[in-house]
DNA sequence: TGTGAGTTGATTTTT
DNA sequence: TCAACTCACA
């Protein structure tokens, strides 16, 4: 079809060079799809492609909403579809960022405010174990962890409290029909809810109200689902309530890849999905564009184990590729070593760069050793998870003050932070208050302005919570100013930073540069969110990242991550460790059948992120609580098609194929040239924080050694120049003004030449204003 | 009230 | 292995 060379560039670029499926696929536009994509099948091309055909189609980007599971996800998608079509308004993200906007709006229908808290799993269970403790429950025969998974499958399943019914005679049942309306009474009267929450009220919202359920679905006429195979109860309930008008819902996803069944997700979903929708059309993609044929058979091989799947037909038109290796090594210690000199070796024969590689382990602790090795080997990477930046306590403890301020009925955060740093308010004078509190049927905060007033306070006790009332207040004027200026503000005048700063301990040095990282990631937000007055937003979009989102494509380092967080990626070459009985399998998925599918799947998602090379390993022994355990390696192993594969015992004296690298010299320069090792892990020390933006959270090896060198560098070269850089200045940062004298940098906020910083003044305590660039201000001299 | 030593108990995967 | 929690003491 000809039409103008203008007019037909556009959909020539969308549908040029796709395989009749996908093609299929990129051009449905109105009615139920169901996407059956293998790995590696081009299945964010199909996606984007086809959002980009549904806008060229004329349908507005308002219309069309794409829901996936990570923020990765959203964001890959979202730059893959700007460099198809301009500008596009589409709607993309996770569920739960889609569920928390909605409820925000909604928040009433469900008896919240929309200034709701979003409690993290932490919160939530400090929740339940008040919750617990309230109803008078002694646990025997099960831990909190079991009843809070167990109320988090009931809201998944959509099992409000009042329609939750134990098995009879079930003991953990027996519990949770008694706790879980305690705890979610708990937090309505926060103002807060939990992950589950944010599915289950508003599944619970389209239920109910008939009138807003017709008034989204218009709204909302073209839905794509990304990973249908990993959507629960919920998920599916929303999905379904939001394509009765208008069922232009496009699903994608592979039974094979599901690994989220521990987490509610549903497999009869996707593979019922044609018993629900009549008329589906279904696209198979099967063809493979990124493993080698070699990693492809395993895969396959391995994943014809599983009963519970579409049988799916793998294939691929790349290379043969070398076989897949199958290597058994005496210990762990062995095992990290080799990869790491593995790595090396390719790197520094100049084969491969660093961000080639990927290491793979089915649980986290297992990461340890693995850096350690890395480290030894001077190999820079990145880990995903391990303890997730917003998890630590530091930034727990800040977003605490936030989460306050911004709902003052948030008692979990209340209770954080009423202490912290110390203010002489002890553990029995928040027992009082929280014993008050209950009585009157009050939040915290509430409680604490009456202190004067609690009979069983001590005088001192009354007035260190007074304090901290008036300390609330003053902070709550800040709400609406720029996020990094409250935060400057709260760290400077709860003390939180002078206690850190007089702190010897290099722990707290690594937490003072944790919070700089904090301080750097609410920049960067009020500069995407100018104007303030945005707090609940950035706490929303704090307590909805995940680890995985931490990744970075573009920087140059192995990637060590688990192999939940791997899905969706695509590394060169791939090591997947610790391949055993009872690790992989997990032992506590081991003993049922449908479990075992699901780690089978596990593995199955870890061999097929393999482009080039794979190795599976596994070791003789593995500590495990400290002490050195005999291993049986996993069963899997045995259903891998071995005798093509490269099946190797490692003595570490045997000769080595090539492509095992340069393992010896490697060891010996190590071992007898120290000098040449500290040389080296210097460099590596200060390239560091060029290579990892500010906000990014990641464990680092050493973050105060890291950050500390920039500042040191940065202010040396910066001081020695006639004119002030702004960015010398940093939060807590004594200054000199020549009208004012000294005084303390207490917020800082905007960028460039409109970056503004707070002083607060030595001589009088008043606090003044300044445009860094122009200021008088300077650093002041460090003795 | 805060601190430090010592004990205990637990470790799957994540929005 | 390690972190969280308890208990005794200042």
């Amino acid at each position: 079809m000809e039409t103008t060379a203008a007019a037909s560039a556009r959909p020539a670029d969308i549908l040029v060079g796709l395989t009749p499926a996908q093609l299929q696929a990129v051009s449905h536009v109105a009615g139920p799809l169901l996407i059956l994509a293998g790995p590696g099948s081009g299945k964010t091309r199909v996606v984007t492609h086809r959002i980009a055909n549904l806008l060229q189609q004329g349908i507005p980007g308002k219309q069309i909403l794409a829901l996936t599971f990570t923020n990765k996800a959203a964001d890959e998608m979202k730059a893959r579809l700007a460099r198809l079509v301009p500008l596009p308004t589409v709607w993309m993200g996770t569920f739960h960022r889609f569920c928390a906007r909605l409820l925000r709006q909604y928040a009433s229908y469900v008896g919240l405010e929309e200034n709701f808290s979003i409690y993290d799993v932490e919160d939530a269970r400090r929740m339940l174990a008040e919750a617990l403790a309230d109803e008078g429950v002694e646990l025997t025969h099960a831990t909190p962890d079991g009843v809070a998974h167990a109320i988090s499958w009931a809201k998944n399943n959509l099992l409000t409290p009042e329609k939750y019914e134990p098995r009879r005679g079930h003991y953990l049942g027996g519990i949770v029909e008694k706790v879980y309306p305690a705890y979610q009474n708990r937090l309505l009267q926060a103002n807060a809810v939990d992950f589950d929450d944010l599915l289950l009220h508003v599944a619970t919202l389209l239920r109910e109200n008939a009138e807003l359920r017709a008034r989204l679905d218009d709204r909302y006429r073209y839905i794509l689902v990304d990973e249908y195979q990993d959507t629960n109860l919920a998920q599916y309930a929303i999905v379904r309530a939001l394509s009765i008008d208008h069922p232009n819902l496009a699903v994608t996803g592979d039974p094979d890849q599901s690994i989220y069944g521990w987490r509610g997700a549903n497999l009869s979903n996707i593979l019922e999905f044609e018993k629900d929708f009549p008329n589906v059309r279904v696209v198979r993609l099967e063809q493979n564009y990124r493993s080698t044929k070699a990693i492809l058979r395993v895969a396959d091989e391995l994943i014809r184990h599983n009963v519970r799947r579409k049988q799916k037909d793998l294939f691929t038109d790349n290379p043969e590729g070398p076989p897949v290796r199958l290597i058994t090594y005496p210990t762990q210690r062995d095992e990290a070593d080799h990869i790491a000199a593995t790595i090396a070796g390719q790197v520094q024969a100049g084969r491969r760069r660093p961000r080639d590689f990927a290491i793979f382990y089915r649980t986290n602790a297992l990461s340890r050793q693995l850096e350690h090795a890395l480290r030894d080997h001077v190999l820079p990477y990145q880990i995903v998870n391990g303890l997730e930046f917003y998890q630590r306590k530091e930034i727990k403890d800040v977003l605490a003050y936030l989460h306050l301020l911004n709902n003052s009925r948030s008692d979990v955060a209340l209770l954080r932070i009423i202490n912290v740093p110390a203010r002489k308010i002890g553990k029995a004078s928040v027992a009082r208050l929280a014993e008050y509190a209950r009585m009157k049927g009050l939040p915290l905060l509430e409680a604490a302005r009456r202190s004067g007033l609690i009979e069983d306070l001590g005088k001192g006790a009354a007035l260190a919570i007074a304090r901290f009332v008036a300390l609330y207040d003053r902070l709550g004027e800040s709400v609406h100013d720029p996020v990094e200026e409250l935060v400057g503000r709260v760290l400077t005048d709860t003390g939180y930073r002078e206690v850190l700063e007089n702190s010897e301990s290099e722990e707290d040095q690594e937490r003072l540069a944790n919070i700089e990282e904090l301080l750097t990631a609410a920049r960067e937000f009020d500069i995407r969110n100018p104007g303030g007055g945005h707090l609940e937003q950035f706490l929303e979009e704090s307590s909805l990242v995940a680890d995985t989102d931490a990744w970075e494509s573009e920087v140059d380092r192995v990637t060590l991550m688990t192999l939940h967080a791997a899905k969706g990626l695509e590394f060169p070459c791939v090591f997947i460790v610790a391949v055993e009985n009872g690790l992989l399998p997990h032992e506590r998925s081991m003993h049922d059948e449908e479990k075992l599918e699901e780690e089978r799947r596990l593995m199955f998602v870890g061999i097929t992120r393999a482009s080039e090379e794979l190795q599976l390993s596994h070791a003789d022994y593995r500590a495990f609580r400290g002490l050195a355990c005999p291993t049986v390696p996993s069963p899997f192993l045995m259903e891998l098609p071995r005798h093509e594969m490269d099946c190797l015992g490692f003595t570490g004296r045997k000769t080595t194929p090539d492509w095992v690298g340069d393992l010896e010299p490697q060891a010996h320069a190590d071992a007898d040239d120290a000098s040449q090792l500290v040389d080296r892990d210097e460099e590596f020390v200060q390239e560091d924080p060029d290579a990892v933006p500010g906000s990014k959270r990641k464990r680092s090896t050493s973050p105060a050694l890291t950050s500390g060198l920039i500042t040191a560098a940065d202010l040396l070269t910066k001081q020695s120049r006639p004119r002030v850089s702004p960015s010398v200045f940093k939060h807590g940062m004594v200054v000199d003004h020549p009208d004012y004298g000294p005084g303390t940098i207490i917020a800082l906020s905007g960028e460039g030449t409109k970056r503004n910083a707070v002083v607060r003044f030595f001589s009088d305590q008043s606090e003044r204003t300044f445009r860094v660039a122009f200021s008088d201000l300077t650093p002041a001299e460090v003795e």
